[in-house]
DNA sequence: ACGTGGCATAGGGTTCTCCTGTGTCAATCG
DNA sequence: CGATTGACACAGGAGAACCCTATGCCACGT
């Protein structure tokens, strides 16, 4: 019952003969021999008839043999997927991705990678920074990009560059200075990523801002996605933060300003990968065109 | 890259644990484990992450899921058609049968084979005497029912009952008195089994008995299916020969009537089997069958 | 702090795989 | 008609794979 055995039987099957066969799999006429006669006396059948000068199937042969090219296609098919891995010539890179990811130079990544390396596939997971960093750590995703801080201590963190963080109103008199943490906590807040709350990093660096000035920070409403914050804010329902590749797209909504935070507020994104995983060369090469993007050593958005 | 190494992972990844897929493929512990990290290591891939309490796919794990669980699925299905084929539980027996083996009891003998043993199918490849003896000789097929005379030297044939052949004509006058040979050989023949020609045993006995005199059998027509010279018998385009099996069915035209050869010409069916190939239980029990359905030995009729 | 669950490692026995070399038989060719 | 060729079977031996038992390690839960 092993692979070998299917496969000799399969070739042998079509091209008619055990040393054309012993050829095509390069091995010898007796290897072939003998694997397909332990197939037979597996299961006490005869599968095929030794002509002298010919070879022919039985009919528990004929029976046999879609069953067994289905598993040597099957076979094929790993092997195929395994060395792709590993080649850069097939196969998929998977990545993960900070829900926001969309926002930043990240189509314009895939589609030189893609122009370099047709034959791999890619694969974006696109989740909060939480998840994308909880993956990689447990060794689901081989690397990704996500928004600091984050917690885990297995992983590899290299910072890319940073996108400042906005204060968001649809009303030009909250609009008029920077805002002060105080003046945040007391805000009408609309804020999103509500499944991971205070888990998101950019929330988490405003908690501890907070924190540091015994306040609070509470969120009036909380909406999954940002495109739905946006639109509660841009109707008057409150006010929210946005980082600045978010406030120069064609997501923001007309009639909606930001303004700084009195002490400036980036998002830093940062690669992940694991600490002891071996990377595949298509991740690796992903994350090659990933740092070779960037501009500069951290630019200020 | 064996089964066993594919079905390990499959079982592994389904179960989440490699003591869990042991106990299912009812191995240790150790074996999944080394099997595991050997088809990681022929490759150089990295398939599970060892969590301390839980184990988890990579990317490149569940790339390689779907075309193990091909792997795994195709083996199953080929060791339960190979087993099959040995318990009479299922799988398929097929069997060779003569051109014309519809108009005998054949259909009653697949009934009740069908019903003693539901489970196996049972395939009849319907082909001329000499096929299915060139077939059975060769060992594609595994036993079959023909008329004799046959050539072949490694078959054991057992002849089961035989069948009276007449001479059929839509002509009353040509059918006053028995045949001679004579008679038939100066006769308008419309012959069947065109592709096997004189090879057709009923065709080789009238052949002998002719060269005995002296004479030649010469068809003015051949046509392949018996059903299509009977139409051109009742047309009165000439005179075929019918075993009594179809004379009575009521593939038999209005208007054509038959009558004995002088010297009573019969057709013996018998069935044969490979000298030295082993035959399975599903097939050896229809062979039994069939003897036992047969009246008596060798009945006239 | 101790027991438990789960994976890794070590060492050994049995079987499988693959090789080389040789024998046999039938079809073909000079 | 004898020699050659082509194709399969058989024998014996080296190496690897598979599976086992026994044991160690680590994290978790009581």
């Amino acid at each position: 019952m092993s692979i070998g055995q299917y496969r000799a039987f399969v070739v042998a099957a079509e091209t008619g003969s055990f040393t054309a066969a012993a050829i095509d799999l390069g091995i010898t006429q007796p290897s072939v021999s003998e694997l397909v006669r332990r197939l037979e006396s597996e299961y006490q059948v005869q599968l095929f008839v030794r002509g002298p000068r010919r070879l022919t199937l039985t009919a528990a042969g004929e029976e046999l043999l879609p069953h067994a090219q289905q598993i040597v296609a099957g076979a094929e098919a790993a092997e195929r997927t395994l060395s792709d891995i590993q080649s850069l010539e097939g196969g998929v890179a998977t990545f993960g991705l900070l829900r926001n990811g969309d926002y930043y130079l990240l189509s314009s990544l895939i589609e030189r990678f893609h122009a370099e390396y047709p034959n791999v596939r890619v694969r974006l997971v696109g989740l909060n920074s939480v998840e994308v960093a909880a993956a990689v750590s447990t060794g689901e995703l081989e690397a990704g990009l996500v928004v600091l801080p984050i917690d885990d201590e297995d992983l590899v963190v290299t910072p890319l560059f940073r996108d400042e963080v906005f204060y968001a109103s649809a009303d030009p008199a909250r609009l008029q200075k920077p805002k002060t943490i105080a003046e945040f906590c007391a805000a009408p807040l609309v804020l999103y990523d509500a499944h991971y709350g205070w888990r998101d990093p950019t929330r988490r660096q405003l908690a501890a801002r907070a924190q540091l000035e015994g306040l609070r920070v509470e969120a009036r409403i909380e909406v999954e996605h940002i495109e739905a914050a946006l639109g509660l804010v841009s109707r008057g329902a409150g006010d929210t933060i946005v980082c600045r590749a978010i406030a120069e797209s064609s997501t923001m909504p007309e009639g909606v300003g930001v303004v700084p935070f009195e002490e400036p507020l980036y998002d830093t994104i940062a690669m992940i990968r694991g600490r002891s995983a071996g990377l595949s060369p298509a991740t690796r090469e992903l994350m090659r065109f990933a740092r070779d993007m960037i501009p500069g050593p951290l630019p200020q958005g």
